[in-house]
DNA sequence: TTTTATTATCGTAATATTGCAATATTAAAA
DNA sequence: TTTTAATATTGCAATATTACGATAATAAAA
């Protein structure tokens, strides 16, 4: 079928699995290591210094901004996308939790 | 086109991303935290518990497998899965790295 | 040895994702 | 106002993923 079948998982099941989801491509990752790489605000290097198109960088940029990870401010004709810092750290605090919570046992 | 470049990331980048991407599905969040909430491994009560039908629980198992999240024994004529423990405190150091790594600047 | 139970693999259908060119949209600059 | 630059959206082709039935493989039990 190639449908996930959302419905027979908890809310926190599927909430954790897009976040890891979103993160699970290093055009993802490298966006936002070069994001925080730099010193101010970046807009559209990314399309020059990842070698993806503009139309996909685009893309990328939403899906982070889907579960909250990017903040973007209108800056001249440019846009100005950064790190929710508070975002970020609760999701790390929610992967953390995940494998803190899921020991192992047996074996 | 409608393939990953990984050509274009580096190996680290790639690495990371394909663990958050094998993570990146409740089926398989379920299945660890199943596993780890038994005292005993688990077999497939998984396809009872989880609904999903047999080959595609084995699916998800195969691709827990290929980043070592698991380890698998035989045990009869059933299979018995557990977390490998010390992959799963590695894969947790190395997110906690990228997450700490990737501050934020700006904005 | 035959049966039964458990797991893995194969083949396939349905859907999702990735990537890009083309085209909007937006706002500054001329 | 027209042009220009930056970003977003749309439409599409190629590939990947999800899910499952059918079938193979394996090992205990009868």
């Amino acid at each position: 079928m190639g449908i996930t079948k959302t419905q027979i998982f908890t809310d926190k099941q599927n909430d954790l699995a897009q976040v890891f989801k979103v993160l699970g491509h290093p055009a993802r990752v490298s966006i936002l290591q070069y994001i925080s790489n730099q010193n101010a605000c970046i807009c559209n290097d990314l399309v020059a210094e990842i070698g993806l198109a503009q139309a996909t960088i685009s893309q990328h940029l939403k899906e982070l901004k889907s579960i909250g990870l990017l903040n973007g401010e209108v800056e001249g004709k440019s846009m100005c996308y950064c790190i929710n810092v508070k975002r970020w750290t609760e999701i790390q605090s929610q992967l953390n939790s995940f494998f803190n919570t899921t020991k192992s046992n047996c074996c």
